[in-house]
DNA sequence: GTCTATATGCCGATAGAC
DNA sequence: GTCTATCGGCATATAGAC
C-alpha cells in the first residue's frame, strides 16, 4: 500500500506480475469468445489463481474486461504514432503497413479483441474513439493531407486511406483462419509475412493497374 | 408434413414464414453479441413466438446458430460468384468493390456475424471453409492469374488481392462505429457510399504513388 | 403446434474464517 | 491476501397438458 505506484519492492513486483498473469490470461479468452463467452473460472484458472482471488484484483468481470481493452488500445495506436511529416510518404507508409502486419502477428489476440468490441458498437470504447482516437486520427490525417497539397501523393481522402491500411493488415490476424483455409500459411511463418508484406506494400502503393 | 418442400400451402407456407422471422431476429442478436451474449427469450421476443415455440422450430441454440451461419454465407459469397474471365479486369473488380459494399451496406449484420465467427476461429464454419470457399478462391484466382498473364493486370498474388478486397469492403460494415467515429457518417447515407466507393476504387486500381 | 411449469446446470459475486 | 462454502440469478432445454 505504501509504495505501490512508485519503488516497487517485492511485495508489490509480485502482485503486479499477478495481475499481468490475470490481464494475458484474460486477453487470450476474451478476444477469442468474448466478455460472454467467457467464465472467470477459465480465466483464474490459466492465471494460476483461484476465481476468489481474481475476483480480489478485479472486483467484478467488467472492470476486468475494461482493464484489458485499455491495455491493447495503445499497442493498436503506437503505429499511428510512429507518422511524422518529416518522411519521405510512400517510405512512411511502407513502414506504417510494416509496424501494423507485425502487430497482427505478434499481439493477434489484442487485434481480434479490438474487432469484437468494434463488431458490438464498441460500447465500452466509444468514449476513447470520440476522444482519443479522433483526435490522433485528425492529427494524422492532416499530414497525408499536406503530403498531397505538395503533390507528393495521390488524392486520397486521408479517412478512406486510413481504413484501406487499418482493415488490409488486420485482415491477416482478424480472419486469420480464413487466411489459413486458403493459403494454408500464417504470419508467423517469416517467408509467409516477408511474402505478405510485399504484396500488400505493393498492392496499396501501386495499384494493381498495369502501367 | 405431406408437402414441405414442393408446392408450399398455406400451413408450410405460415411455417416458413416463422423460420424466417427467428433466423432474422436471431440473425440481429448474434451478429451484435454473438452466440454467448444471445438469450433464446430474446430471440423469442423479437421474433414474436414463445422461447418454447422457438424451441420447436430450431432443437437448440447451436442448431439455430448454424442455420444462420449458413444463411449469410450465401450473401457473402455472392459477389465472388459473379466474377468472371470474359470481363475486362478492371471494370470487373471495380464493379466487385461496388457489390462488396453494397452487402456492407444492406446486409452489415452478416458481415459481422461472418466477422465474429472468424475470430473464433471459425469452428462451425470450418468444414465450409476448407471446402466450398475454397474451391471458388482457387476458381477465381485462376482467373486474376489469367488477367496478370495476358498483362492485363499488374503481377499481385490473387489470393493477397481478395484479402484487400475484403477486408477493405467490410471494414465499413463491421467497423461501422469506428468509420462514424471518425467520419461521422455512414454508408446508408448515398452521397458517403458513392464517395467511399469512389475512394476504395481508385486507392486500389491507382495506388497512392503519384503519377 | 403451442402452451405452462419446471428441471438442471452454470456462473458471477459475496460471506466469513484464517 | 487467500481460502472454502454458498447464495442467487439466469438461461437452455424438457415434460406434459391441451
Amino acid at each position: 500500500m505504501k509504495n505501490d505506484e512508485k519503488k516497487p519492492g517485492r511485495r508489490s513486483r509480485a502482485v503486479a506480475a499477478k495481475r499481468a498473469a490475470i490481464l494475458e490470461a484474460a486477453l487470450t479468452f476474451f478476444s477469442q469468445y468474448g466478455i460472454h463467452g467467457t467464465s472467470l473460472d477459465k480465466v483464474a484458472e490459466r492465471a494460476d489463481v483461484s476465481k476468489t482471488n481474481l475476483l480480489y484484483y478485479y472486483p467484478s468481470k467488467e472492470v476486468l474486461y475494461i482493464a484489458v481493452l485499455k491495455e491493447i488500445l495503445d499497442v493498436w495506436l503506437a503505429p499511428l504514432r510512429a507518422l511524422r511529416h518529416d518522411q519521405d510518404p510512400l517510405t512512411a507508409i511502407r513502414k506504417y503497413i510494416r509496424l501494423k502486419l507485425e502487430v497482427s502477428r505478434d499481439h493477434p489476440q489484442a487485434s481480434r479483441l479490438f474487432c469484437l468490441e468494434m463488431l458490438q458498437g464498441a460500447p465500452l470504447l466509444k468514449g476513447e474513439l470520440a476522444g482519443d482516437l479522433k483526435a490522433l486520427v485528425d492529427e494524422k490525417a492532416a499530414i497525408i493531407e499536406q503530403w498531397i497539397v505538395e503533390g507528393r501523393l495521390a488524392g486520397v481522402q486521408p479517412q478512406h486511406l486510413f481504413f484501406l491500411l487499418w482493415a488490409t493488415t488486420q485482415h491477416y490476424a482478424d480472419f486469420a483462419s480464413q487466411v489459413e483455409a486458403i493459403t494454408g500459411q500464417t504470419l508467423s511463418d517469416p517467408e509467409f509475412f516477408e511474402q505478405t508484406l510485399e504484396n500488400v506494400q505493393r498492392m496499396i502503393i501501386e495499384g494493381i493497374r498495369v502501367r
